[in-house]
DNA sequence: AGCACGATTAACT
DNA sequence: GTTAATCGTGCTC
């Protein structure tokens, strides 16, 4: 994906990158999965976007130019995959939420072992442990040609018809209103991939 | 230096 | 439905 389509409204991104393929290349292996979930994360006023905390070493990426990745370690265990959004200098990112992968099926298999197909990558912090994606990641830019970690629109008669919905984002218990609330969560659902229609 | 908390997950009652 | 796991971050003292 070319760096503008990052360099667009938060949610318009978010929404269009439902469908869209997340490629991951390790030790000659191609990995990828089609986006299913994506929530919006924009500017220092959004009360849940972590740029509201202003810019601290940790929010600087998102700060940076569009496409690059803002990877972020959260409950001591867990990564979590944004995409940074909007021009260099207004903090905003998308957080992937979930993928249904069908390519590198063994490997994730492995790597999400003892869990069923349908668990491997149903959630932020699965989908960077099915791909290994940490803090290695931490800027890195998800446009340059031949990236280990990068997005790609699907081929020419591989598109998918998918049904594109909203809903408030997931998780924001502490935060307040309107920002709670507001429906920058974008899901569709997959015919045998991981159900996203959580409430 | 100390503290409360988190854009979660998996296991358990 | 409830809860432990586990530590970087930003804030207060």
């Amino acid at each position: 994906m070319p760096r503008q389509f990052f360099d667009r409204f938060t949610p318009d991104v978010a929404r269009d990158l439902i469908g869209m393929h997340l490629v991951r290349m390790e030790d000659g292996q191609r990995m990828s999965g089609i986006i299913l979930e994506a929530e919006a994360y924009r500017g220092e006023e959004d009360q849940a976007c972590h740029a509201s905390a202003g810019c601290t070493p940790r929010t600087q990426v998102m700060y940076g130019p569009p496409g690059h990745a803002y990877v972020y370690f959260t409950y001591g265990m867990h990564w979590m995959l944004n995409i940074v959004t909007e021009a260099e200098g207004f903090p905003a990112a998308v957080l992937l939420r979930a993928v249904w992968v069908t390519e590198g099926r063994e490997v994730v298999a492995r790597r999400r072992a003892p869990q069923p197909p349908e668990r491997w990558t149903d959630g932020p912090a699965k989908l960077c442990q099915a791909l290994h994606v940490d803090k290695a990641f931490n800027g890195y830019d998800l446009c340059a040609p031949g990236g280990v970690l990068r997005l790609e629109a699907p081929p020419q008669g591989a598109r998918l018809d998918l049904r594109v919905n909203s809903s408030p984002r997931v998780g924001l218990n502490a935060t307040p209103e309107p920002w709670k609330s507001i429906a920058w969560r974008y899901y569709a659902q997959l015919p045998g991939a991981p159900r996203v229609d959580r409430s």
